[in-house]
DNA sequence: TAATTTGCCTAAAGGCTTTAGGCAAATGCG
DNA sequence: CGCATTTGCCTAAAGCCTTTAGGCAAATTA
């Protein structure tokens, strides 16, 4: 018989694919061996269960999400980098809800460390040079960047923040300039109460 | 043969327990129907089916989650009230893991506007008398808080801050002082590049 | 008490996952 | 080139989850 010349490569590639279109949640081995026009059961040679292929497609999305990310810093510094980065986590949630998800997948710790997920923080923490920020502080802001941008484009793809004005665009932008003006002006912790 | 006593209600709550469990993508009409020592095809006639039952949980999840958020705001204003609104979310998260899953799941436009979701608007809107935001900057940082509590805490349960220094307590702090700082001094929109 | 409603059951079909064992195409080696 | 090994895909089968249909008996109502 004819091989269809399935790899781990490809199947990944599928998955993601399918993911943007029916949901990350909703990927399934079955769908994706009817799209390669063969059997279930021969995909568990490219691949060691469902888990394994979701944990590869969370893989390729980080990879891709992180090669935009470095992109759009390249040259940028301060608000522009700030923007710019900002707009790679929305942008490619819009183009690719599903590997967005995968993206947000929890990930054993092992299996994170080892990806792309480490060069996000890194690249995060560049961000941040544009800024006066030093330990914790800086640490502090890693995070919370992380937290609003996620938190956003979650919200604003899980539909939380639509049919109400102004746009989504706009708070984004007015966010943006808000997440500026903090960081150039990060407060100090605020004063311990005085001793008895 | 004697009745078990299923009833919708008690489904549910079963199901929110059970998504503490398990996770709330796992939860499973079988399991539930395991639970209540009863087959599968008698939960049928009071959830009409999975989905179903996933949107009767998170229906229930919400209404917790805006309860204790009432209660938490009752005679608080300023950043008192920020910081207990914050903390309600983040506790819940870790006190029921499931739910508030449940609480974050895509909801049909028309079950998301019967649901308690509008309450945590309101609350969130209502948090922000104590500063001096006017439209449509007022929406600007109902959007943000939302983003960075739901982002905060889902990276947080996620993993995503840990094994590294310094503890994610310290950076919650610290992130709700550097919000307390931002809405008192919300800053305006910049300039636009002069006309040619 | 009789009639109706309601709760739970058995049966059955359909889908996804995963493992075991087998044949044939590709590939590698004298 | 011819043979041996590896590798890709297949059939079979078991297990679990979902969902619908049809039925009996307990609970409720009249």
């Amino acid at each position: 018989m004819v091989r269809a010349g399935v790899t781990t490569e490809r199947l990944t590639r599928a998955g993601a694919e399918l993911a943007d279109e029916v949901g990350f949640e909703q990927v399934t081995v079955s769908e994706l061996a009817r799209r390669f026009e063969v059997k279930v059961a021969s995909l568990y040679s490219h691949v060691k269960n469902s888990q394994d292929l979701k944990t590869k497609i969370s893989l390729l999305a980080l990879e891709e999400l992180a090669d935009r990310a470095a992109e759009a810093l390249a040259g940028r510094s301060g608000k522009e980098a700030l923007t710019a980065f900002a707009n790679v986590y929305r942008d490619y949630a819009r183009e690719h809800p599903g590997r967005y998800a995968a993206a947000q997948a929890r990930l054993d710790p092992e299996t994170a460390a080892a990806s792309a997920g480490v060069r996000h923080a890194r690249m995060t923490r560049a961000l941040l040079r544009g800024y006066e920020l030093s330990e914790p502080d800086q640490t502090h802001a890693v995070r919370m960047l992380g937290s609003v941008f996620h938190g956003y484009v979650s919200l604003e793809m899980g539909g939380g923040f639509s049919h109400s004005a102004p746009d989504t665009q706009q708070t984004w932008d007015r966010v943006l300039d808000a997440l500026d003006a903090l960081l150039r002006n990060w407060p100090a912790p605020p004063e311990p109460p005085p001793a008895p």
